[in-house]
DNA sequence: TGTACATCAGTGAACGCGCGTTCACTGATGTAC
DNA sequence: TGTACATCAGTGAACGCGCGTTCACTGATGTAC
């Protein structure tokens, strides 16, 4: 028993330091924001030296990567769940983009480092693409909500459209100005699906329209 | 004329380095991107001491919002001379937001910086909102489009919402993956104005709607 | 079941770097008389 | 018009800092026999 618990205090080797480096990272970006990110601080608040790293990442890139590769994926389920639980077809765009905002709004330095990707830049991640991905979901929910699948073109700008206007949507609803608006309207969400309906693509979709 | 040409090469008080500082942020902003701007990199970019600024900016976020307060004066007056060359009021929400996703495109650091803001966060920054604004332009020209000034609150959530779409489009219209669209569209510029008129709120107000 | 040894996953010291900022200084400028 | 002097706007060296990365190392683990 007292050796188990001398493992669990601290074991020479770690037994799962990858998972660990990258929950520091999380940490890390909640409480000090991108800018703290280094590698240095991941390793010091999972408690390991500054090289230890290296046996799991071959370079800074490569962890912040994992990072935002996570939480990509959480954005996805994020996306997902908001879609299944639409009451139908047509709530489902706006469930979907007030998952997005409160994803963002409740991770924003993850958020951040999801899109700057640590290296190269201008690139839309492939997690957010490929597979089953968040895109793949607004793109089926325009379908459903009426977009015409015989017009390829105007479902991805659509799409585009509509993922852009999140987007814009996450990184300002936290401003403080808007905080008086906020409170008339009965907190955080209401306020972002406001917005997101005055967006127009959220609610397009909502009201009838003649096919063709 | 000896001496004239000395005085132009390199005169010990350099005239006008507050603004020769701006300058040469924007062009390292432009050269290196934000994680390039430091005061040294300025200062070597002007080439002065790195001591030099201090005589003209309390510190590194004193120039960073220099920097940024530019930024924001000539977004305005893209913004407002997009305005102004509308045919029309209805046309001239698409033409400002065109013309915001031109400017970042075209600074796309600059920007990034306004709102990084260099220091305090989650903040619009007053350049944006105050006076002759950039802010207050989507307002007018969504009023003028028909917007009903008796209802603020509609008009508030919907200058947000533009203002957030406009924003979204300016960060990611870069993206590579919609290389091929560009040009299927014929550029950058009508793939812009193509999602935005997807967005819906600018294109929403293009359309005939009854009063009240 | 025990031993030899390769491999794995850590340590901690060190590298060179660029950063923001401060300091004592000095050259240039402008003003009072 | 000249001179004394305060002030302004630079210099360059130095400070301490945290960074990413490398290195020789060592303790722990797992495998072959």
């Amino acid at each position: 028993m007292a050796s188990l618990q001398a493992q669990e205090i601290r074991p020479y080797h770690h037994g799962d330091l990858s998972r660990a480096l990258i929950q520091a990272g999380r940490r890390i970006l909640e409480m000090g924001g991108p800018a703290a990110l280094s590698l240095r601080a991941v390793a010091r608040e999972a408690g390991v030296s500054p090289a230890a790293p290296y046996h799991h990442f071959k370079d800074k890139c490569e962890l912040l990567e994992a990072i935002a590769k996570e939480g990509w994926m959480e954005l996805t389920s994020a996306i997902a769940k908001a879609r299944a639980r639409a009451p139908d077809a047509r709530a489902a765009l706006t469930n979907i983009g007030v998952a997005y905002v409160c994803f963002a709004r409740d991770n924003p330095a993850l958020y951040r480092t999801m899109y700057d990707g640590a290296c190269d830049r201008a690139t839309m991640p492939d997690h957010a693409k490929k597979g089953d991905s968040g895109w793949r979901h607004v793109r089926e929910a325009l379908l459903e909500a009426g977009a015409d699948p015989a017009e390829e073109r105007d479902l991805e700008l659509a799409t585009i459209a509509a993922w852009c206007a999140a987007h814009g949507v996450a990184e300002m609803a936290g401003f403080k100005e808007f905080e008086p608006l906020k409170n008339a309207l009965g907190g955080e969400e209401p306020f972002v699906r406001a917005v997101l309906e005055h967006v127009g693509i959220f609610a397009a979709m909502s009201r009838p329209k003649t096919p063709g």
